[in-house]
Order: structure tokens, then sequence, then C-alpha cells
DNA sequence: TTAATTGCAAACATTTTGCAGGTTC
DNA sequence: GAACCTGCAAAATGTTTGCAATTAA
């Protein structure tokens, strides 16, 4: 119910705007199609944080038109190539994140608001050795707040 | 498709154990139902991470009946009361954790495992000062790792 | 006996899938 | 022209809801 809306921080990752957005496509191994430059120009403007369905409501809105199905397997192809990062926070839908680069969340429950916080503002200390076996695929820290006033 | 499996570290928040759990529910205000009871026994006889199928599965291996409809208004009573923690790890599902002791998370993604972090071992720097009109409601910090080896 | 709780089944919302038709290199 | 993409509609989750029957204080 809540609409999680974007607040940036800093600028997209790749940097990528207009037409640069076919390079980054082709640079990260995905074949530029016109529905996936479509996405990715809408996504890549500015960093943003988006539920599928408000990434395919705000390129219709942009007169675009791009398919509920491929905007779902678009995201996943964005995601299992570093374009875009998942962002769960609220158990109804996945947020996607359009800046990789390394930062935090702030969450306002009450609102829904998703702000970016800097890793120079709060920072995780002491990250434990972890076994050969496996390899870090990410943090994801998440502070919480709401309104103030008791139910 | 993956099983997230509770690894112990500390003791339920609780401690409520048996015939205990009855006072638990209690003194936190809510009505000790048969099926609340029976929910929290499963639940807080050791920290653990389930989701609510799990939960349901689990509770019915064991001799118990409650349908499924109870399990998730329990889960969001216990919840709101502060007995349980949602982990929002896997977009598929959410999972309640029965330790609400201060903690953090390590998650294999390709393994479904789901352990507890201590926050001696790991910690969170430099919480930003927050504005009068919201409070924090929690943090929540996921190390995410998968098993080494490109796709 | 009045309010709260349960269980069932139907309803929901998000995401995934099968497949026919298009597109691309 | 072979492999890959798209879009539609149908299917598959996980979770919620409406409501009658049951239980509890």
């Amino acid at each position: 119910m809540n609409d999680a809306e974007a607040t940036a921080a800093t600028p997209p990752a790749g940097g990528a705007r207009d037409g640069t957005v076919r390079e980054l496509l082709k640079s990260s191994g995905i074949a530029p199609t016109a529905q996936r430059v479509e996405i990715a120009r809408f996504l890549f403007h500015r960093a943003q944080h988006l539920s599928a369905e408000q990434l395919l409501a705000g390129i219709d809105a942009a007169g675009g038109r791009v398919s509920k199905a491929t905007v779902y397997n678009t995201l996943g192809l964005f995601v299992r190539h570093g374009l875009l990062r998942e962002v769960l926070i609220d158990p109804e839908r996945v947020f996607y994140d359009s800046n990789t680069a390394r930062h935090h969340h702030l969450y306002n429950a009450d609102t829904g608001e998703l702000s970016d916080i800097s890793t120079d503002d709060v920072a995780v200390q002491g990250l434990p050795a972890l076994p050969d076996s496996v390899e870090l695929e990410g943090i994801d820290l998440v502070i919480r707040v709401r309104n103030r006033q008791r139910d």
C-alpha cells in the first residue's frame, strides 16, 4: 500500500544516459533490443528505486510500449548482469535500485519513502572471515524508521 | 526453492519453553488460545528462521492442528507484539525469526542457509541522526554470500 | 452472552511460464 | 534462417479476506 519513492543520492552507476544506454547494454553483454533500451533509459536516467509495476507505469506514461512479461524478464536480466540491484524491503513487491554503487538504505515504513545512505555516513564494521567455499555477494543494510507516535 | 534453515545462535528472546509460553503470551497482551500456544511452543523452543509454510508443516508433523489462516494471523500478531521479527531475504516468502535479540544475518543464496551473526562480531557504525519526526524501528543487516564458481 | 478466534474456501497481487509471432544478425 | 525476444493470456505462488461455526471470558 505504501508508495516507495526514490530519493536520489548518487548518480547512476553506469552514468549512462540517452544514446549511451545502448553502449552500456552491449558492454554488459546484453543485446540492445528496443524494449531493453527503453527500459534502461527510464531506469538509468537517475538513481531511483522502482517496483516492476512502477516501471511499467512510468514507461507507459512516457509513451513507451513494453509488455509486463518483458519488464520482468528485463529486470531479472539487468540484475543478473549487475546493472540493477534488488532491494527487499517490502514483502509485497521487489524494488529495483538503479544505483549499483555501494550504499545503504533508509526506509520509512509509514510513508514508504526509501532513501540512500552513503557508506561514508554509515559503515559496517568487522566483516567476518568467510569460508573459502563462499564468496561475498553483497551487504544489505536497511535502517527502518517510522513516524513518531504509538498505535 | 531454497530451504532456509535455522542455525541457532542465541536462545529465544523470551526464553519461553513449554508451559511458560502461556505466560509469555499473556504478558505480551495476547490471549493464549490453544492454537497460539501451539504455534508459540513450536517457534520459541529455539531460535530459528521459518516461513509460514514451514511453520505449518512443522506443527502438522508434530501432530498439531492449526489452519493456514490462523498461522498467518498469528505470525502477524506476534510480529506486531514484538515476539517475532520478519526477515526479508527471499522475495518469494517472508521468514520469521524467533530470535528477537539484536543480531544480523548471513545468507547463502545458493543453499538458502540463513544464520545469525552477533553484533559483537559485526557492527554498524555511524548511525545517522534521525529527524525528530521519526523513530528507529530496526536495523536489518544481511551479508549475502554464494558458493564459489560462476554461472 | 458477547466478543474474540478459528477454519475453510474463495479472492488477491505479484511474478512466472508456454507458446505463437517477430526480430536480429 | 537459426537463435533470440516479445507479448499475450493463463498459471503459479504466497498471502489475505469474508463469513459461518466455535471458543473463551
